[in-house]
Formats: C-alpha cells, sequence, structure tokens
DNA sequence: AACTTCACG
DNA sequence: ACGTACGTGAAGTTT
C-alpha cells in the first residue's frame, strides 16, 4: 500500500539553527530548503508550526522578527502555518505527527532541533540540516539511522538528552550508559557499580535536574490539529511556486559558501551564470557593487541586490575581465541607485565621467563624521548596522584582494562581498543621514564631482627629473657628512645626532646647556627652542643644519625618488576622507608639504617639471581664509580693508595700531600678520605670545586691539563658539560639519581647544568647499573645452596645471577665472598666477 | 606603537 | 593653576 507523504516544518526549530549560521539571512535560507522539497516531489502535503523559543537574550528578539518574516514566507508558498498560544513547536508538530499517523500517512519532520529525534519511528522521520560532503545537506533520520548512530532505539533518546542536558554527561557517555543500563532509572539504581568518579558524582548531584529535564522531553499530542486534506500539493502550485522562486535558476547551489557573518556569498566564473546575474541586476533597483584588480584590469567584482544575495564574479575562460567592465558599465547606467565604497580606486577599471551619480558611501560617511580613523567596510558595518565584521586585514593580511583570489580564494571572496553587501545596506541610510544633516548638496555638487578631479589628477601624475634629484641628494649627503664630523668634534663625542635622546643629553647634560626639560621624554630638541640658545652656541647651529640637511635628503630626495616610476611621473594619492576640516590630504608621498620658506628646500622644486610641450602654471588664491573670515563675519571693516586691497597685513597693522598706512613699520607689519593667522587659527594669548615670542599680556593687548577694530569678528567667533557649544559641532559656509566633542570636556585644555576647533573649523573648511569648487570647475573645464592640460596638483590654496604650450593662454585664463569665481564672497577672491618651466619657477 | 621633529597650507 | 596656536604626513628613534 503506498501511503502518503507529509513534510512537518517546525519553523522555529529550524530558525533557532540556521540562524547560527546565518544571522541575517536564515529566512531565505529555510524558504530555499522547503521550495526544493517541494519542487522535488518529495511530499504530497506540507504544513508548518511555530512555537516558543528556549533561547533568551540578544538573540531572541530578532529570532522573533525572523518567525514572523518565515511565517510569512510560508504563508506565500500556500503552506498552511499551525501555532498555538504558549505552545512549544515540538509539541504541536508531534500531534500534528500523530494525527498523520492516524490517517496512515508517513511524515517527516523538518527541523534544526535534535530533540525531535525521539520522535522517529516507522512512519516518521526527521530532516535536520547537516553537514555533508558536499557543504550544508538534509540528513533524513529514520529509525534504522538513529540506531546505528547512538546504537539506541529513538524513543531513549530522551534519556540521552536528559543527561547531557541536565547532569552536562556528554553524549557518547550518556548512550554508552544507556546501552549498558537500558533505562535512567535502572541506571539510578545501579550507579555505584560505576568506575568513573565524574560520571557519579555528576548523576548524584544533578539527579532532580536529570528528572526535570526528563519531564520537560515529555512531549504533549493532545493538540487537536489536522491538515486540511483540501490542501494536497498539486502540479500547478509546484509550477506555480517554481515561478516564484526569486532565484535565476541553474545556479551551483551545492558547495557555496556559507558564512558566519551572515549572507550568502556565491562565486560565479561562469559566463552562463554570471549572465543570470546580470539579468537579475536588470531589475534590481539598487546595486551595492566592488570592483577589485590591478593596472586596470578586473579581477572579481561583487554584486549584493538584496541582503540575501551576494555574487562574486571572477573572470575564468569565456568569462573576462572586459566582458564585466562592460556589464558593470552597463548596471551603473541602468540601476536606479549604485552604491560604492571608495569610488575613486573603482574609476580605473570602468570608463566613467561622472554623469550617472554612483554613491561613495565611505565619503558619505566621512561627511558624517569626518572624525573617524577609516570608513573601511567594517567601519560602516559597526556604525550603521551594528554588524561586527573581519577587516581587510584579518581576513587578507597584507595581500590585496587580487592577490589573495589566488591564495585564499575564499577569504577574498569574503571581504570583497562584504564590500558590496555593506554598500547595499548602507547606502540608503547614508542618503537618509545626508538629507537629515542638510549635506545632500554638498555630497552631490562638490564632494562626488570632485572624485573624478582628483582620479584625474592621480593618474596624470607629476614629472619629476630622476637624475636631477639624485645630484640634489648627493650634494645633502656630503655636507651632511661634513656637518656631522663637524658637530663630533665641537661635542667631543661621536653619537646618533638624529637621536633626541642622545642629543639632549650631551647638550644639556654634558655641555650645560641653559634650558631645560620640556617633553614627557625628556630634554626638547625642537627647533624653536635650539633657535634660542644659537646665538651663543656655534654648535647649535650646525645642528639645525644638519636637521634640515638630513631632513630634506630623507623625505625628499631619498623619499621622493622611491615614488617615481617608469613613466618618470609620481603618481600620488589624494585622500578625500581624512580631514576633520574638510581638506584634502596627499600620501605616498605627500605632495602638499614640498619645502618651499627654505632658500636650500626650495631647490627641491626644480625638479617638479612639465613634460615636454608643456609648462606648469601655477596658481593660489590669496589669504583665502582671511577672506572668507571677512566674508563670513560681515565686518565692515576687515571687507573695506579687502577692498582697498593691497597688503592686508599692512592695512590691519595701520588700522590696530592707528598709524598711516604709509607708516606701517616692518615690525608692526609681521605682529599684525601674526595676530590674522591667530584669529584664523582661534586666536589665543598664550599661542599668539609663544608665536610673536613676546609676553602674554602683550599678546592679550594685541588681540583686543585686533577685535576693538573688527568688532564684527569678534562677535563672528563668539558666536562660532556659543552655536558649535549648542549643536556639538562646526558648520563651514557649504554646510559641511565638524563635530566638536572637546567643547563637552571638563577639562580646562581640551575645551580651549574645542572653541579654538569651533573658530578654526568653518574657516578652514569654507575655504576647502571653495578651492573643491574650484577644482571641479577647472578640471571638467580642461575636459569640456577638448584641452589637453591637466591638473596636477592641488595644494590646500593652490592649482598646478601642466599646460600645453598651445594651450597656454586658455588655460591660464580659465584657471584664474575659475577660481575667482568659484564663490562669491563679500569680499573679491585673488589669485596669483605664474607660468614656469619647473615647479620653482611657476612661483 | 608612541613619540619627536619638521616639511607644507 | 592650567600651558597649545589650526590642519596635515613622513622619517627616525625608542619602547
Amino acid at each position: 500500500m503506498n501511503r502518503k507523504k507529509t513534510v512537518l516544518i517546525d519553523g522555529t526549530g529550524m530558525l533557532e539553527e540556521v540562524y547560527y549560521a546565518l544571522p541575517d539571512n536564515c529566512v531565505k535560507g529555510i524558504r530555499n530548503v522547503v521550495v526544493r522539497i517541494i519542487e522535488e516531489k518529495q511530499t504530497d502535503y506540507i504544513a508548518a508550526a511555530f512555537g516558543n523559543f528556549n533561547k533568551d537574550g540578544i538573540a531572541a528578539e530578532d529570532l522573533k522578527k525572523k518567525q514572523e518574516l518565515l511565517k510569512e514566507a510560508l504563508a506565500d508558498l500556500k503552506i498552511p502555518v499551525f501555532e498555538e498560544e504558549g505552545a512549544r513547536s515540538l509539541d504541536l508538530i508531534c500531534s500534528l505527527a500523530k494525527n498523520c499517523e492516524k490517517e496512515e500517512k508517513d511524515v517527516s519532520v523538518l527541523t534544526g532541533n535534535e530533540t525531535f529525534l525521539m520522535a522517529v519511528n516507522e512512519h516518521v522521520t526527521v530532516l535536520i540540516p547537516g553537514l555533508g560532503e558536499e557543504g550544508v545537506k538534509l540528513i533524513n533520520w529514520s529509525a534504522d539511522r538513529v540506531k546505528a548512530e547512538f546504537g539506541l532505539e529513538p524513543e531513549q533518546l530522551k534519556e540521552v538528552f536528559s543527561l547531557e542536558r541536565g547532569a552536562g554527561i556528554g553524549r557518547k557517555t550518556a548512550c554508552r550508559l544507556l546501552i549498558q543500563y537500558g533505562s535512567l532509572k535502572t541506571l539510578y539504581g545501579r550507579k555505584e557499580e560505576l568506575e568513573s568518579d565524574q560520571v557519579r558524582k555528576a548523576l548524584t548531584e544533578y539527579e532532580q535536574q536529570v528528572n526535570k529535564e526528563a519531564d520537560s522531553l515529555c512531549m504533549k499530542t493532545d493538540y487537536n490539529l489536522r491538515l486540511d486534506e483540501s490542501k494536497t500539493i498539486a502540479e500547478s502550485e509546484i509550477a506555480e511556486i517554481m515561478d516564484m522562486d526569486f532565484e535565476p535558476a541553474g545556479f551551483p547551489e551545492e558547495g557555496e559558501e556559507i558564512s558566519s557573518s551572515g549572507w550568502i556569498k556565491k562565486e560565479v566564473t561562469d559566463l552562463s551564470d554570471a549572465e543570470a546575474v546580470f539579468a537579475r541586476c536588470a531589475t534590481g533597483a539598487s546595486v551595492g557593487l566592488q570592483l577589485a584588480g590591478t593596472d586596470k584590469k578586473i579581477s572579481a567584482l561583487a554584486l549584493c541586490f538584496s541582503k540575501e544575495e551576494c555574487w562574486c564574479l571572477i573572470p575564468q575562460g569565456d568569462l573576462t575581465s572586459e566582458y564585466l567592465k562592460e556589464k558593470t558599465e552597463e548596471i551603473i547606467r541602468q540601476a536606479e541607485e549604485i552604491t560604492v565604497l571608495d569610488l575613486k580606486s573603482q574609476l580605473p577599471f570602468l570608463n566613467l565621467n561622472g554623469e550617472k551619480t554612483v554613491f561613495d558611501a565611505s565619503i558619505a560617511a566621512y561627511l558624517i563624521d569626518p572624525l573617524k580613523s577609516s570608513y573601511e567596510y567594517n567601519d560602516l558595518a559597526n556604525d550603521y548596522l551594528s554588524l561586527s565584521l573581519p577587516s581587510k586585514t584579518e581576513l587578507l593580511g597584507k595581500r590585496t584582494i587580487t592577490q589573495a583570489l589566488e591564495e585564499n580564494r575564499s577569504q577574498a571572496v569574503n571581504c570583497i562581498c562584504s564590500m558590496a553587501y555593506v554598500s547595499f545596506l548602507c547606502g540608503n541610510i547614508l542618503r537618509d543621514e545626508l538629507k537629515k544633516t542638510d549635506m545632500e548638496q554638498l555630497f552631490y555638487d562638490i564632494e562626488m564631482p570632485l572624485v573624478y578631479s582628483l582620479f584625474s589628477m592621480e593618474e596624470t601624475g607629476i614629472r619629476v627629473e630622476r637624475d636631477r634629484l639624485k645630484e640634489y641628494g648627493d650634494r645633502l649627503k656630503i655636507r651632511i657628512k661634513e656637518t656631522e664630523l663637524k658637530i663630533y668634534e665641537q661635542t667631543g663625542e661621536t653619537f646618533n645626532i638624529n637621536s633626541p635622546k642622545q642629543l639632549g643629553e650631551i647638550l644639556f647634560e654634558k655641555l650645560k646647556l641653559p634650558g631645560g626639560k620640556k617633553t614627557k621624554t625628556g630634554f626638547s630638541t625642537a627647533a624653536d627652542v635650539l633657535e634660542k640658545l644659537a646665538p651663543d652656541f656655534p654648535v647649535i647651529e650646525l645642528i639645525l643644519d644638519y636637521r634640515q640637511l638630513t631632513k630634506l635628503n630623507s623625505t625628499y630626495a631619498d623619499g621622493l625618488a622611491a615614488y617615481i616610476g617608469s613613466d618618470e611621473r609620481i603618481h600620488g594619492t589624494f585622500n578625500q576622507t581624512i580631514t576633520a576640516t574638510g581638506r584634502i590630504s596627499s600620501t605616498e608621498p605627500n605632495l602638499q608639504n614640498i619645502p618651499i620658506r627654505m632658500e636650500l628646500g626650495r631647490e627641491i622644486r626644480k625638479v617638479f617639471v612639465p613634460q615636454e610641450g608643456c609648462v606648469f602654471v601655477d596658481a593660489d588664491y590669496s589669504q583665502i581664509e582671511l577672506r572668507v573670515l571677512a566674508h563670513m563675519s560681515k565686518d565692515a571693516r576687515l571687507i573695506g580693508a579687502y577692498q582697498q586691497a593691497e597688503d592686508i597685513h599692512a592695512i590691519t597693522a595701520s588700522e590696530v595700531f592707528h598709524v598711516p598706512l604709509l607708516e606701517v613699520t616692518a615690525l608692526q607689519r609681521r605682529n599684525a600678520k601674526a595676530v590674522n593667522f591667530g584669529i584664523v587659527y582661534g586666536i589665543s594669548s598664550f599661542g599668539l605670545s609663544e608665536g610673536l615670542s613676546i609676553t602674554r599680556k602683550e599678546a592679550s593687548e594685541y588681540i583686543e586691539k585686533y577685535f576693538e577694530t573688527y568688532p564684527g569678528v569678534k562677535a563672528f567667533l563668539d558666536k562660532l563658539v556659543a552655536e558649535a557649544k549648542e549643536t556639538g559641532y562646526a558648520l563651514s559656509m557649504f554646510g559641511r560639519r565638524r563635530p566638536v566633542p572637546e567643547l563637552k570636556s571638563s577639562n580646562f585644555m581640551q575645551r580651549s581647544f574645542g572653541e579654538r576647533v569651533a573658530m578654526n573649523s568653518p574657516i578652514q573648511g569654507t575655504a576647502a568647499d571653495i578651492i573643491k569648487i574650484a577644482m571641479i570647475r577647472v578640471d571638467s573645464a580642461l575636459k569640456r573645452q577638448g584641452l589637453k592640460s591637466r591638473i596636477v596638483l592641488q595644494v590646500h590654496d593652490e592649482l598646478l596645471i601642466e599646460a600645453r604650450l598651445e594651450e597656454l593662454d586658455q588655460v591660464k585664463k580659465l584657471l584664474v577665472e575659475e577660481m575667482k569665481s568659484a564663490a562669491r564672497l563679500a569680499v573679491p577672491l585673488e589669485v596669483d598666477a605664474n607660468v614656469g618651466e619647473s615647479w620653482f619657477d611657476a612661483k
């Protein structure tokens, strides 16, 4: 007789088990299992039951949510769902099973809960996900299988579980004891025979708990639950369910990576599978995307369309890197929203012009909180998803994703999928945050377009004459050696002059020079300290020379040489998510601190040269920060001073010290200049006195006079501090935020720092905004006009262009005009521009 | 890894 | 009494 077959899904038991492996993806995972059972016609009837969770704690809340989702998903599959107030799913399922048996149906219980194994009999089997040879698969536990595995009848397992849970006895021991003694009762009656002290002790000590477990393992099978006969799964329904499947057909189900961090990451190396993924993509409104590779060649593409779907496409055979490139560009054109991390790093692999907005989640997160040290996927997962993911370094060590693909493929896949996944999930959260914080314009009109300008600048690079730099370094090395010997001669000792510790001991202990401790670790030998001693001790000058020479040699001569590529150019990195104020920074190498103030250092700029047929055009803003201050503070007198143009420091001196402009002395001008700097830095008498080597009292008087002269500035700075205290952040003209948590500090030092930051950030930040706008406009004007000249450097208030000779006039005009008109302020934005055969000449 | 020093705006 | 000017990055030394 052919008995009908029923599958009973223990929704709760499945969730509890699967949640461990796939916390974010358990519903989808379980649904897939159920769909497969239906598709493969493994059953005539199907039903599900839900009950209370055994677990509590943090996971319980989430599990409850997942349970509701799973109920919905099963209901969508037209599966009847049973639940009963306060009932355990174990009891509900067993009640159902009992009734099915009466109706002469065979039952399979799909669960993650091993407790069900005790309910196995001739007509009831249990399906539990377990590890097979090829990843996760369902193991069908029949009565024979239970006997083979445990050596016991299924019903005896109740006592095994009681011993395990109640007395903490291991499964193997528990089975052995029950095989030997037959039942718990007999075991307890004869426990004195036991050889193991440990087991005997556990049995005695935990007898109560064992009995309690045994009681709770008794099934309650009298719930009156019945399957509706009409709910037989019809052929038509199977077809319908298969259509509902939102997975592209034909994907590898076996051998897929099951991650502990929560989503299914699938590796695709086959062209037809890749086509299916891209087809899936076409319907996706929102996509998280990440590329990896080297030399513009894609080595992996990760795509995330939903919380449950993350694909990693790796070129192989027919599935070529070029194909991935074209498809990626297509997706970017078609998708409603594309989110990536670090867009600039993605541009080498794609032909994009910025026409379509690609949302850079890292930059969005930077705008929202610019004080973070990094904005990698694990940082964003922590901050916006409350999800702790292993960092790139933890997964790959020092390797890149491309390198790791060869040596440690699964970790590389994990890493790049994590990036796409986090992009996908954070995208909308960050879009909302930008809206809430009023930074959408800043983001979409300044930061995103800037990505392309910075990329272009990096790609262009700047030419550096290798041989000439080498000669410069050699000259330095000779002078270093000479100076070094003179210092040894004068101090009567050979020591490491580069060691502040050794130098301090020689100067202040051995030679007993005046001066004293200044740093935590010992004597300060900083230049400003030594300079005060220089007139009296000739060795000091030698040491300062030595310092300057070694600095130039190691950081610039040798340092820069290491970055010159085979194209004779240096392609540095310009970072957009580093500074607290909105400036960009430059690394590997730092091209924003090439010497200029000292004559010898300035020489280095002679090795920065344009390529053949080009010249440099350099343009910088004249006192952009003070002009921003004049604008933002609306101080009439300061604005007036700038409208007269000329020498702002001299005008300031004239007004502050009440002398005619033409009678301002060099000293007065110098003092006024220092005050101007101080204002921008967030003035304090301590700082100014230090900067001018005057007393604090004198410094206070200068500041007081300054504020008397420019009362609008005083009011403005006070307002900045007050507002930052109120809101917790400082604001630039374009809405850029800089949090100032120090303002809340009870520490005077910290709080004072916070006040200076509140005064400086809006000024520095606005200046940064303005040059960013200028950069974008200059860059796009060059490209729009079909010119070959390119921006090669940005140094905060300066842009350097490598200009084709034939484009020189046009470029120079364009550069100056775009910079001047980048923002409309109450005072003119003045720009100084120069042309030269080297960076040295163009300044 | 922290500290010191020093190059730039 | 407190004890720093604001914003960066790199190199070298010490721990």
